[in-house]
DNA sequence: CAATAGATTGTCATATTTGACAATCTATCT
DNA sequence: AGATAGATTGTCAAATATGACAATCTATTG
């Protein structure tokens, strides 16, 4: 009996509001009364539901690694009978998209996270996991497509993708010229192209 | 008359501890008294010689922004009669070295800034124009090295090597697989045989 | 030595932040 | 209806952060 948990809930409008926090203020620079005005709800309730400072960030990174998990679980079943050769392209173009207004909230509170690595271990065992996975999902098709190629260059070129991908992004979002968008992308088909 | 000021050994001892205390404890999560503490001052001495908290994040962006535009001319003179060719390769190696134990501080101060950029706009612009010098810089030891390559392709080139190099000293700093590491340089290596 | 620019220290008031816990309310089940 | 698990609110105390400013000290120069 008892009442009906809004566990689940609760949570969830939490760490959104600590994520639209994070993007205001910076990680540390978020207080728990500023989530809770966010989330528009009693600070005590933050307490209730998730516990103390700590205990938040611990379940903001585990709730944005398992997004992006699922995300990649999710393209990857979607593109199941596609053949690599149609397939990739749309990769890249996830890859190096650009969103000059409005930047992917998801990216800065990965960013955030990185740099704060060695305050959170929690942040960087996953997001090394997470970055891992990616990185051999990209292989993977890249295996596929290109079948003269080992997998050993395939699993190079996947990770260099990538970050050209993570840093292009970055550079992106501080302003540089939207021209270089293009140029990590011609650059990421050149290293395609080795694979022939 | 009166005495002779302190103002640079200070500013420098000051801004030498507040960047050691936003690696321990983040941009926003380091208090005045911390940075004073840890450079073995008053709080009072921060406001005097710096001001407020603003004024001393916005003394930092500049000192590093200006730190490493400094090192950028050091090491354009020094190659100043060297051929391209050989010059090249230490560019690399100093793109790709990995330090695995003690991450450079300043690499992370970068960082941290980068993620910074939206609260603090002076950083946004100081690391544009930075990192636009560096990518310049690089374009133009390729346009040396490879007459057959036009001025373009040297800069999407550069641009993609910098990107590389870049992320690639975050997944190390990560603790993903060293082997990687030596992927990045192989692709930046690829990139640039496009250019013979 | 006396004046003075500048260094250094100290203190106050105010506002925030956080942890802890008590108290109350309310949906749901028997 | 009444019990109860869980939601929600409220409050306290202790710690910390910051801005402002007053007061004192000390090298340096005329």
């Amino acid at each position: 009996m008892g009442r009906k948990s809004l566990k689940v809930e609760r949570k969830a409008q939490i760490l959104d509001a600590f994520e639209r926090c994070i993007v205001q203020y910076g990680l540390e620079g978020t207080s728990l009364k500023q989530v809770a005005d966010e989330a528009d709800v009693k600070r005590s309730i933050i307490r209730h539901y998730i516990g103390n400072r700590d205990d938040l960030v611990d379940a903001l990174i585990e709730r944005i690694v398992r997004t992006y998990q699922k995300q990649l679980l999710e393209l990857d079943a979607s593109a199941e009978d596609m053949p690599a050769k149609y397939y990739l392209p749309q990769v890249l173009d996830y890859l190096f998209r650009v969103e000059r207004t409005s930047r992917p909230q998801n990216k800065i509170i990965i960013d955030v996270l990185m740099v704060a690595q060695d305050r959170y271990p929690k942040a960087k065992g996953l997001l090394r996991e997470l970055f891992k996975s990616i990185t051999d999902s990209i292989a993977k098709d890249l295996i596929d497509a290109y079948p003269n190629a080992n997998e050993k260059q395939c699993q190079q070129v996947a990770y260099s993708i990538w970050c050209l991908s993570m840093s292009n992004g970055s550079m992106m979002w501080l302003g540089m010229d939207i021209a270089y968008n293009q140029s990590a992308r011609a650059s990421a088909e050149a290293l395609l192209k080795t694979l022939e």
